[in-house]
DNA sequence: TTCTTTGCAAAATGTTTGCAGATAC
DNA sequence: GTATCTGCAAACATTTTGCAAAGAA
């Protein structure tokens, strides 16, 4: 992985310094996505602009890709992660409730076809409401 | 519907000043969401913060929503409008393709009946690729 | 040796907050 | 008259940028 992105980077002129490397590193190790500051926080001697930089360059490579959960900041992770769910957010309780990323395959197929349209499932959360907290809307509109 | 407003307000111990009339009236103008600093600009005399302020409790009584498009500021309109249309960004060249929101609706049931969440389909955008941008992606994943 | 990457500080962007004065009712 | 709303300035959170020094090839 380090040695596909090395061979990535060089191949566009670039090089690897330690930012990007332990960048990668620490995102392997990771199941869940982090946002750059706590990747700067855990990696010692990488300044957080250096791992905007990096970051940056790792996802214009497609290494890495970026996503938003709500609001608040960005979250990464290896591009190669975690497709198979789709984290939904609760405006209400904050819950994430993850399903299936297949259900959206449908929808995916529609909109490519009739709409030609890639749609990235995973870059924005949809948010909506829980049970719990679905409550009064559900009275509202039956 | 600033009357509607003036009595949710009242209702809950609050007032009416000119910021939260002013952006209303503003609002009702409006056939597109727009950003607090354009709605700030467009007001003379009314501060983005009050906008800001007044559009928080414009949302907390339900009269208002925000959106986000893609990156960037968050875009308000009144939560009685544009639920006919969806928007997919594309991360290309950032067009805008709207497609009807009944292509959502199976989705919608699924995850409200078998998931218990009641899905918000607007606040987020959904991003992808629109055909002309999604040529390379196309051909590595056929 | 040359061009790229990094650290640091500073700027940019979008939004929130504290406070004192203006305003609604 | 009293509590709420507003303007302003300042803080805040996240991300980007300029520049000089450090590092990769």
């Amino acid at each position: 992985m380090i040695d596909d992105a090395e061979q990535r980077l060089r191949s566009g002129g670039r090089r690897i310094g330690h930012a990007r490397r332990r960048v990668l590193e620490r995102l392997e190790d990771q199941t869940e996505p982090v946002t750059a500051e706590v990747l700067a926080g855990e990696l010692d001697g990488v300044h957080v602009s250096s791992v905007y930089r990096a970051l940056a360059v790792l996802e214009e490579i497609g290494l890495v890709r970026h996503v938003h959960l709500a609001h608040g900041p960005a979250l990464y992770e290896l591009a190669d992660r975690g497709s198979q769910v789709r984290h939904l957010v609760c405006d209400g309780c904050g819950r994430d409730v993850a399903v299936p990323a297949a259900l959206f395959a449908p929808l995916q197929r529609r909109l490519s076809a009739d709409y030609g349209f890639v749609l990235d499932r995973e870059h924005f959360a949809l948010t909506g409401r829980c049970l719990d907290c679905a409550g009064a809307a559900l009275e509202s509109e039956p």
